[in-house]
DNA sequence: TATGAATAGTTTATTAATGTACTAAATAAA
DNA sequence: TTTATTTAGTACATTAATAAACTATTCATA
């Protein structure tokens, strides 16, 4: 390891003196996302409960919200809200019984499902989105604009390297 | 929404349409630490399974190794892997039937328990390393180590903006 | 010194997430 | 046209993760 540390990680220093080939800065990024992941979760989760909602189904909500006409599939959804698929029929059951999606076939592909908001679950994400969007808000407030654009240019590009890179184990 | 989209969504941009004060820019953060996370994690499995080790076991035996000792404590090792201390019991007690660690009461406070690498941890992580190491290395050979460190440097602060802000809603 | 509050880690029940197997349908190859 | 392969989504069993409750211990306060 021949470049520096980061340096709000103690750990990271030790394992490098104790492995010096340990990619330190890459360790980092990957710890760091998951940081930033599990703390949103949790704290989406506080604020979702007083709507009924978790953080995972809000996720598919607002993938719904954002497609053409509240339309989608669940392998769409699955790959957007990065879930697997026999989690998403999971969470689309559960939104189903309460009633804030609805499932029908689709008329161009009979494997495929098609799944929409209801007005309810528009209603019930329109009526979320003031306090989850001001929570969000204000952990944006600290970074510019420019700094939060360059944040996820920079997140996307390590992301770019996962795709050029399938794993070295057997596939799954 | 006043700024631009982050370009590699096209659901945020009709999430704005329908919803301008939607703060794109931090979502699009959130969304994209989530998937290198998730995809980092399913990696990182696939690698490990051929040591018998998760991804989630994996990261407390790095802890430790990068512990002064080999050592710590559950409160700790919670707090530096991002899981719950009920997570930590499960994840322990799975190592400790491995035999990789090893649990003995403290003996400053014994409501602690200390938690160190067996020397089978040890040989176990330095035999893993090399293969979780150079996957890791693979993908960071596609961006510089300034970039890489300009990464963590902006996932740090808005880290950070979520120690300013507690949650908005009740406390967990 | 006694009492109240906070901490540490585990247990337990529950929910969340996943891998695998499966059926039906679509697509690709022979 | 037939056969082989891939895709879509669900069922099912299993593992992973969590909230709440708990006991013991430590720390803070009166």
């Amino acid at each position: 390891m021949s470049e520096e540390t980061p340096s709000r990680d103690p750990h990271l220093q030790v394992i490098c003196q104790r492995y010096p080939d340990y990619p330190a800065q890459a360790a980092a990024v990957v710890r760091t996302a998951k940081l930033i992941a599990r703390r949103i979760h949790d704290r989406a989760n506080a604020t979702l409960s007083e709507h009924g909602l978790t953080h995972p189904e809000y996720n598919l909500l607002m993938m719904l919200y954002g497609s053409d006409d509240y339309r989608s599939t669940p392998s769409l959804l699955a790959q957007a809200a990065a879930e697997k698929s026999a989690n998403i029929t999971r969470l689309t059951d559960q939104l189903c019984r309460k009633g804030l999606i609805a499932r029908s076939p689709s008329l161009s592909d009979r494997r495929k499902i098609e799944i929409s908001l209801t007005p309810a679950g528009v209603g019930l994400l329109e009526e979320s989105l003031p306090s989850t969007c001001s929570d969000l808000q204000e952990l944006a407030s600290h970074i510019s604009v420019q700094d939060l654009q360059q944040l996820v240019q920079l997140q996307q590009r390590f992301l770019a390297a996962l795709d050029l890179h399938p794993s070295a184990a057997r596939p799954a």
